[in-house]
Formats: structure tokens, C-alpha cells, sequence
RNA sequence: GCCCGAGUGGUGGAAUGGUAGACACGGAGGACUUAAAAUCCUCUGCCCUCAACCGGCGUGUGGGUUCGAGUCCCACCUCGGGCACCA
């Protein structure tokens, strides 16, 4: 019979026509939370559809889930692997100030277009469970978790957060006496006096407790521009920051904000990272930032020349050099040094100086000069609690008002800070012995404490474009809380998205929100990102966030892929909202993310970051035309490690062609009973190698391994039998041609819906072996033996080697180190 | 400054303490072709050599451990990332 000609490669027709099939059939539907079949939920980072654009960068670590993906759809599970879009933000409010025009559209447009662009590169989502973070049937929930936050406090004995009722319960049985929680106040009440308090002082106690809470925070002020700017929007000018928009100066202004008191969870934030399966950088960046220190909490008694009028607390984690202290200081912040003024001799130039720090902003206070300044509270002096010893009481804005308790000892000669301070103001340096921290921290009544860097998070935004915090400010300063059966509370139109010029979210300027009270910040972008993988598992639920059977059932993410760029933001947010959902028992488990892996970037071929302004952006759109997608996802896994940064390289996707284009030649020549041994060694050995790579995240391993085993194929031919099976481990990574070819093949049902091949271990074991033979660990000779052959036949026939021989010939041998299937060695001299 | 991570051919990279450079790109030569493209075959770390053999060198630098080190240890250099007066 005539071999039938093989057509042509058309990767154009093929892709497009398995992409409509697999739509068309549900190919990549998952089943519901009832199925029987294991779960397995493999999660990108949505991205935020930008209107910039794909670049061929972008793509890679979808493609890695995907292939992940695929491949635990293959082995058998019940695979969630779904796609959304995080779509409140930044850049479509700019847009909508510059065109006037309302950003949801806009976004809609971004979000269909991104879409398109993933679609052609061939990902098995299931796209029945898109979400997109600024549709109101979703930040609904948003709002509601908001709520929940907002209606919590945390208790450090329980070490979980409780319902703000359960608190308010407390206050009336007992006042403030063993309440355990985490807060920022320091007032103390009894039950009586809380019953005394008006609604309003209750409301402002509690404010004190709430996971969301109101609060006043630093921003970026801008004068000009009449608005408050991210960081993102601020560059470095010659005289300090300045707003990248027309280059006006930008300070900080303190301004009324929303927090989220993430700070309670610390501990445990930190404590959880040990049982995660995710990059050790990511761990430490957390860890890092979080920023645990123990230490100890010691008082100075503040004397004038005649009385006492008051203490102050030192943090210190080297309570063992208590007796080296020759002074101590405080922020200029602190919050008595006013209370004092009478007392302090020198108060003109205190105060000058506390405005000289304030006008300061962060970048000079922390500038590189690095030349420490100070001013001494004359008048004024500490009392060591170690020894009774007078020091003298400074300010200095190296001691940061927001950590620790805003005031250190200055212990020269132990810290290099203290030692800088010391010489530059002519303070005594003295070196006195070490004492056991907990023995000193005890005798002199001071309290054991663990502090964290990690401050409280502001949730506010006064922009436009993000989820409406749902609370009222009534007109006699109480505020009340949107019931939930009123939620979403959605965005109102706005005839300007300019910022309102004080500062204030363009929403204060409509009538019809400011008339009822409606809150005019809006969430932050992190908000509607810190729980969307809860949404996933079940999208369209109308009456809770996820229902309880599906999050029982998906209960968290196995696989999480996306840039490592998130570390301190949106991973640590979402655990923080997550471990807060696990408190109040609405998710099963303590963490969200079970196991993490990131992508490293892609550059351009110059070796640049890929962008407009290098003019080195390949698209993937352009490279899918060209190669086709299949190309395009195999080269991108081939190119290198996973995690690694790497450059482009246009020339190289030619190999990935080539490799398909072979694969598809192949297929033409398979012969229905053609037993070709070799192949089929090869075969299982790559079987074995693809899934231990894909398992591993090595994808570029695997692909390789794939290269290898097609070039056997090439030369020994393959069997019909053998060569499905290896359209099945290359299904994952080119899953268009692949089912094309397993359908001309014969098959009725999509590859993808088929089994994962397993190997079979009798073909891995090998018979013969060629092993190295060193002379004093230099490789000299090679030596082919059975693969069982005794160390001591080894050794034999190794010797007797006639170059080995030859080496031997002036030496004797003194040893000989057999590593079976390896290498000998023969130490001789 | 502190905390992570990485340095391997012309290029991207591979290598459970066991034959360094798999696989791929690029390059050289050849086959097919009137020719080109595509495809196929051979070679391709560096030095020595007309060439091959042989030999020597070789995983950022310098030491060390080991029969044996790209891999482990110490010091240093360079690059990337994170934090940055956090007491």
C-alpha cells in the first residue's frame, strides 16, 4: 500500500480548530465539589489587564501551570485550574481622568482582549469560573469580608480573632481587666465606666480592637496636583521627590485612612511559612519583612534636678548590656516629650528641632549621608533601673517612633549606631560586663516582649476605581455598617474622576453618596486579590463568598505560579485574610497557598528588561502566527530553569519548531507493529523523566529528555503503541498538535482526556554499562561491563585494560574505589 | 551595611560527591537541488598538532576536605533580588 503523504504542518488551521473543539466539548470543565476524584487546584496569579499588553514574558509561568495542569488532569485528578482578571487599579482611573470617560468599560475592553490573547496560546482553563475583581457580583464579597474584619478583634490568649460582640460582652462583664487582645490603645476601663462612656466613646474604644480600623496615616501629598500619589507615581527630583505627572513636589501629609490591623497576625504569619513548599527566598523575604525580634521592655525614671515627672520604656534585644548604657533617646515623635517642655531648660531648640525632623521626609531622614543628629532634653535625666545611674535624655531622629516603643538606650559601646551617635555628640563610651538578659530583664521590673518590624497595612485609596468600603458616617459621628443583605454597595457615577483637590476620592464629590454618609476612600488594590482563589471554587454563588461544600472540597491552593515580585504584598495580604477566614471557621485551613513557584522574567535578546522604551518587546501574538503556539510553549519551557531570569532569544524558538515539525514527520512513518527495543528503552526512561521534571517544575529538562528520545525514534523507528505514548507526555506542552495527531491516529477522545503514560520499570534496567576508569582520579580509559557485574570483576577488567596497563606499568597500585555503574578509581603511584 | 540567590563553551543551558559541557541555538564541512530555502549526515570547550593519536588545561579567584569537587567547607571578587538607622 502507498504510504499516505502527509500534509503539511499547518499550525495556523490545527490550533485554531482543538482550541474551537475543546471549547465546544467542555474538554477542560472541572467537575463540582461533589465529584469522587481527588482535587487538585493549580492557580496562576490573575493578571491585572493592562493596556500595555502581552509580552512574550508575560506568558511563562501559565504556561508552566498549564503544563502542570495538564498533566494532573491526565494522572487522574479533578483539576481546578481557572483565570480572572484583577482588574481594579491604577491605571484605568488614569485613564479615565484623561479621556473623561468612565473606567468600567474601558476595563471590560482590556479584560476581553487579554482574554483573546491567552486563548490563542491554547491554557486549559475552565472559563466558566472567570472572575474579574471589579464586577459587583464579585467585590460584593469583598465588602462583606471587609465587614467581618471590621467586625473582629484578635484575642492573644485564644490567638485568634473573635466577633467584635464577644469583646463588647467582655467590656460590659469586666471592663478592659482580662481582656487579652491585640490593640493600640493602652486605656484601661471598668465595666462601669464603659457603661458610663457615650455610644461614640464606645465606637472610638473599639476602633482601637477592629481588624479594619480607622486611623491616620503618612501619604504622598501633592500640592499642584491636588491629590494623594502612590509610590509608584512619585520620582526622584533634584531637590526630592516629585510626581512623575509634571514633576511637582510631592510631602507627606497626614491624612485620615483605613487600616488593617495585619499586625496581629505576625506570629503566625511568620510561624506558618515553615510547613509551606515554596521558594526559600519568598519565605525569608517574608520573614525578613515581618521582622520578629525578642527582647525586653525596660523602664528609666525621668528626673529634673528635683522631681520625677514621668518614665520612659526602652525596646532593647541586648538587655544583657544594660550596664553599659550612657544615655538614652528618643524619637522626636514621642508622644511626652511636649508634656515636659517645662522642665526642658533648652526647649527653643527642641522644638526647632522636632520641626526640622518633621519637614523632613523619609528619603533625606534616611539618606545616605548617614551623619547621625540629635538634640539633649536639657533639664532632663534617665535613672539606669540596673545600677541608679544618671544619664542624660536626647532626641534623635535615628530612633524610629513606630518601632518598638520609640525609645532606646544608647549603648556605645555595643552598637555601632549608638557608637556613631555617641562619638559625634561626645558621649561616654564605657565597657562594662554582660549580665544574663532574663535575670537583668526581671530584677529591674521589665517585661520579656517580641516586637515586628511589620506594620499595620492602610486599606484605603482616595481614588476612584476600587470597591466602595461599605460603612456610613452618620451626622452624629457614629458610623454604621452597610447590612449585608444591601451589599455590593456599587460605585456611583461620577461626572469627574479628577481627585477632588483636598485630597479626598473623586466620590466626595458626589451628592447623592455624600448625603447618606457613604464612605469615600476605596480599597486598596490588594483587597479584591486577597481572596479571589476562594471565588474560584465556586463563582457564581449568590449567597456567600464560596459554599461551603466547595471550599470543603477545594479547601486550598496546591499549586500557586506567578512573580516573585509579590512576596510583601499580595502573598502575605492573602494569607493575613485567610488565616482571618480560618478564625471565624469559613475556610478549613490555616493557609491558602500549600505550595509556590515563580517564574523568573524574561528579558529581551539585548539582555534588558523587555519594554517599549528599549524597543526589544516581542509579543506573543506575533510569535504564535509565526511558529504557533505549541512552538511557542515548548521553547518557552525549554529555554531554561523555571525560576531563572533569561533573555529572549528569537533565533532559538526555531529549534522548538523543528523539534514539532519532526514529531509531526514521524507520525507519517509509524508502523503499526514495529518493535524497535531501543526506542522503546528510550521511552520509558523518558517517561520516567517528564513526569519526575514536570512534578519538579524542571520543565527544561523535560523537554530535552523529549528531544532525546525523538532522535532515537528517528533512528531506530518506533511502534504505533510507543509513539502514543509520547504524544501523551508531550501532550501537556503542545496539546494542539498532539491532538491532532492522536486523533489521526485513530483515537475518539481528546488526548488530554486520556491517561498519563506510566513506565514500565523492567525496561529501565539496563544490561550492559559504560563506566570511566580513573587513574588517581583522572579519566583514562572506558570500560563496558554488564550492569550487574561484581566490584570485584569490575576491578579486574578494569586492570586489565591494556591502556590502564600502559599507566600502571611504573606505579603500583595502592587502592582501587569501585562505583558500580559509575566510575573506578585507581589510586596507584 | 545586613539577609537570600547565582557565576560552567561563541550563546541558552545539563550534570543523586562519581566519565563536565546532555539537549538546543549558532558555526564549519558534506548530501539532495540547475540554484536557493527546507531537510538529512558529520564535526564543533580551550591549548599543542597540517591532521589524528597522545598529552596538557578547564565550571568567577585563592585555599581546604575527599580515592574523586561544578557540586561540600573557609575567604575573597562580580552580578541579581530583598531589607535598610527596626534598637
Amino acid at each position: 500500500m502507498k504510504p499516505k503523504k502527509a500534509p503539511v504542518y499547518n499550525h495556523l488551521k490545527i490550533e485554531k480548530k482543538w482550541q474551537k473543539e475543546w471549547a465546544e466539548n467542555g474538554t477542560y470543565k472541572t467537575e463540582p465539589a461533589t465529584s469522587k476524584k481527588k482535587k487538585m487546584y493549580v492557580l496562576d496569579m490573575f493578571p491585572y489587564p493592562s493596556g500595555a499588553g502581552l509580552h512574550v514574558g508575560h506568558p511563562r509561568g501559565y504556561i508552566a501551570s498549564d503544563v502542570y495542569a495538564r498533566m494532573k488532569r491526565m494522572e487522574g485528578f479533578n483539576v481546578l485550574h481557572p483565570m480572572g482578571f484583577d482588574s481594579f487599579g491604577l491605571p484605568a482611573e488614569q485613564y479615565a481622568i484623561q479621556t473623561k470617560k468612565h473606567p468600567g468599560p474601558f476595563t471590560d475592553k482590556l479584560v476581553a482582549q487579554y482574554k483573546k490573547q491567552l486563548e490563542i496560546i491554547g491554557f486549559s482553563y475552565d472559563w466558566s469560573r472567570e472572575v474579574s475583581t471589579h464586577r459587583p457580583e464579585y467585590y460584593k464579597w469583598t465588602q462583606w469580608i471587609f465587614l467581618k474584619l471590621y467586625d473582629a478583634w484578635y484575642d492573644t490568649k485564644k490567638n485568634k480573632a473573635l466577633p467584635i460582640d464577644e469583646l463588647v460582652a467582655l467590656f460590659e462583664k469586666n471592663g478592659t481587666k482580662n481582656v487579652h487582645a491585640v490593640t493600640d490603645s493602652a486605656e484601661t476601663f471598668s465595666a462601669k465606666e464603659w457603661k458610663s462612656f457615650s455610644q461614640l466613646e464606645q465606637q472610638e474604644i473599639l476602633m482601637h480592637y477592629r481588624l479594619a480600623y480607622e486611623g491616620f496615616a503618612e501619604v504622598n501629598w501633592c500640592e499642584e496636583l491636588g491629590t494623594v500619589l502612590a509610590n509608584d507615581e512619585i520620582v526622584d527630583g533634584p531637590t526630592g521627590p516629585v510626581s512623575e505627572r509634571g514633576g511637582f513636589p510631592v510631602i507627606k501629609k497626614s491624612m485620615r485612612q483605613w487600616f488593617m490591623r495585619i499586625t496581629a497576625y505576625a506570629d503566625r504569619l511568620a510561624q506558618d511559612l515553615e510547613g509551606l513548599d515554596w521558594p526559600n527566598s519568598i519565605k525569608e523575604i517574608q520573614k525578613n519583612w515581618i521582622g520578629k525580634s525578642e527582647g525586653s521592655e525596660i523602664s528609666f525614671e525621668i528626673k529634673t534636678a528635683d522631681s520625677d515627672i514621668g518614665e520612659v520604656s526602652v525596646f532593647t534585644t541586648r538587655a544583657d548590656t544594660l550596664f553599659g548604657v550612657t544615655y538614652i533617646v528618643l524619637a522626636p515623635e514621642y508622644p511626652f516629650i511636649e508634656e515636659w517642655q517645662n522642665s526642658i531648660t533648652n526647649w527653643s531648640e527642641v522644638q526647632k528641632y522636632i520641626k526640622s525632623v518633621s519637614q523632613k521626609d523619609e528619603m533625606e531622614r534616611t539618606s545616605a549621608d548617614k551623619q547621625k543628629t540629635g538634640v539633649q532634653l536639657k533639664g532632663l535625666v534617665a535613672i539606669n533601673p540596673a545600677n541608679g545611674e544618671e544619664v542624660p535624655v536626647w532626641i534623635a531622629d535615628y530612633v524610629l517612633a513606630n518601632y518598638g516603643t520609640g525609645a532606646v538606650m544608647g549603648v556605645p559601646q555595643h552598637d555601632e549606631r549608638d557608637y556613631a551617635f555617641a562619638t559625634q555628640y561626645k558621649l561616654p563610651i564605657i565597657d562594662r560586663p554582660l549580665v544574663d538578659k532574663i535575670e537583668i530583664t526581671k530584677k529591674v521590673d521589665g517585661k520579656i516582649v517580641t516586637r515586628y518590624k511589620m506594620r499595620d497595612a492602610i486599606f484605603a485609596r482616595q481614588r476612584y476605581w476600587g470597591e466602595p468600603i461599605p460603612l456610613r458616617h452618620l451626622a452624629n459621628g457614629l458610623i454604621s455598617e452597610v447590612p449585608e443583605k444591601k451589599l455590593p454597595l456599587t460605585l456611583p457615577n461620577v461626572k469627574s474622576y479628577e481627585p477632588s483637590g483636598n485630597g479626598e476620592s473623586p466620590l466626595a464629590r458626589v451628592a447623592a453618596w455624600t448625603k447618606e454618609g457613604y464612605e469615600t476612600n476605596t480599597m486598596p488594590g490588594w483587597a479584591g486579590s486577597s481572596w479571589y482563589f476562594l471565588r474560584y471554587m465556586d463563582p457564581t454563588n449568590a449567597k456567600a463568598f464560596a459554599g461551603q461544600k466547595a471550599v470543603d472540597y477545594w479547601k486550598d491552593v496546591d499549586m500557586y505560579v506567578g512573580g516573585a515580585e509579590h512576596a510583601t504584598g499580595h502573598l502575605l495580604y492573602s494569607r493575613f485574610w485567610h488565616k482571618f477566614l480560618y478564625d471565624m471557621n469559613y475556610v478549613p485551613v490555616k493557609e491558602p497557598f500549600k505550595a509556590l513557584r515563580n517564574q523568573g522574567l524574561i528579558g529581551g535578546a539585548d539582555g534588558r528588561k523587555m519594554s517599549k522604551r528599549w524597543g526589544n518587546v516581542i509579543n506573543p501574538d506575533d510569535v504564535v502566527k509565526t511558529y504557533g503556539a505549541d512552538s511557542l510553549r515548548l521553547f518557552e519551557m525549554f529555554l531554561g530553569p523555571f525560576e531563572s531570569h533569561l533573555p529572549w532569544s528569537t533565533e532559538g524558538i526555531i529549534g522548538s519548531r523543528r523539534f514539532i515539525e519532526r514529531v509531526w514527520r514521524l507520525s507519517g512513518r509509524v508502523r503499526e507493529n514495529h518493535s524497535a527495543r531501543e526506542s522503546s528503552v528510550i521511552l520509558h526512561k523518558t517517561i520516567k523523566k517528564v513526569t519526575e521534571d514536570i512534578q519538579n517544575f524542571a520543565f527544561n529538562t523535560a523537554v530535552s529528555s523529549m528531544m532525546i528520545c525523538l532522535n532515537e525514534f528517528e533512528k531506530s523507528g518506533v511502534s504505533e503503541k510507543d509513539f502514543k505514548m509520547f504524544l501523551q507526555l508531550l501532550a501537556p506542552f503542545a496539546p494542539h498538535i498532539t491532538d491532532e495527531l492522536w486523533s489521526e491516529l485513530g483515537e475518539k477522545k481528546s488526548i488530554h482526556l486520556s491517561g498519563w503514560p506510566t513506565y514500565n520499570p523492567k525496561l529501565l534496567i539496563e544490561d550492559e554499562v559504560t563506566i570511566g576508569v580513573q587513574i588517581n582520579g583522572k579519566v583514562r580509559a572506558e570500560l563496558t561491563i554488564a550492569a550487574d557485574a561484581s566490584k570485584e570483576s569490575i576491578e579486574s577488567a578494569a586492570l586489565a585494560l591494556p591502556r590502564v596497563q600502559e599507566y600502571l606499568s611504573t606505579m603500583t597500585v595502592k587502592k582501587v574505589i569501585v562505583v558500580p555503574g559509575r566510575v573506578i578509581n585507581i589510586v596507584a603511584q
